[in-house]
DNA sequence: CCGTATCCCCTAGGATACTG
DNA sequence: CAGTATCCTAGGGGATACGG
């Protein structure tokens, strides 16, 4: 359920958890916790990503509502894209899985 | 890198989030976290699973230690499916996923 | 710089059948 | 009841090429 938007994977149980789980959304979001970045500066960042997967990836995570675009009227033309509120909470729940400790081997 | 134990599913950045993001996953979680279960119970709580894919996915998860599995010495032999500590932890900032309201409409 | 349109490949998911 | 072994296929991921 994470490409091809004509699909209906937002109505997969919760149109959220399905795009968590495509490649690289995780990484995305980590990113746009950080700071806001351009289309391309994600890409660069994002080590192997195409931009054809970033933009899908940034689509659906802009109808998910976690992110927003923003268009700057700049003369080379730039985009912004940044994490909403919700998109800023998610990113910490998101860290708590990252401080899970895999194992327990004391206690 | 949901499949297949032989691949380095494992290596992914982190392990964890490899198996998160597969399907079914979540939904075993969320059923342990309510109470441990057996194989078939599992099976026919989730409605449309394999035995197959239960099999693989309890396995995967049981090696990135979120359940545990004990087999029980009973003359219909059975098995039970628990989480572990970490696996309620993981249940619990799971639970906090579902609750992120999709969009803010008001506010 | 910021993307989209195509096309192709690989693998996760599943169906089926079978074992302890 | 509790699984494993095979095989098939749909679709997610990526390469490439092109457009605003």
């Amino acid at each position: 359920m994470c490409e091809y938007e004509d699909l209906d994977w937002k109505r997969e149980w919760h149109g959220l958890w399905s795009v968590l789980s495509c490649k690289w959304t995780f990484h995305v979001i980590r990113l746009l916790l950080i700071d806001d970045h351009g289309f391309n500066e994600i890409k660069r960042e994002l080590d192997g990503i195409t931009a054809t997967m970033l933009s899908r990836r940034l689509k659906q995570l802009e109808s998910e509502g976690i992110l927003e675009r923003e268009v700057l009227d700049t003369s080379p033309p730039s985009t912004r894209y940044s994490l909403t509120e919700t998109g800023e909470e998610l990113a910490e729940i998101l860290r708590q899985v990252e401080q899970l400790r895999p194992l327990s081997d004391d206690e």
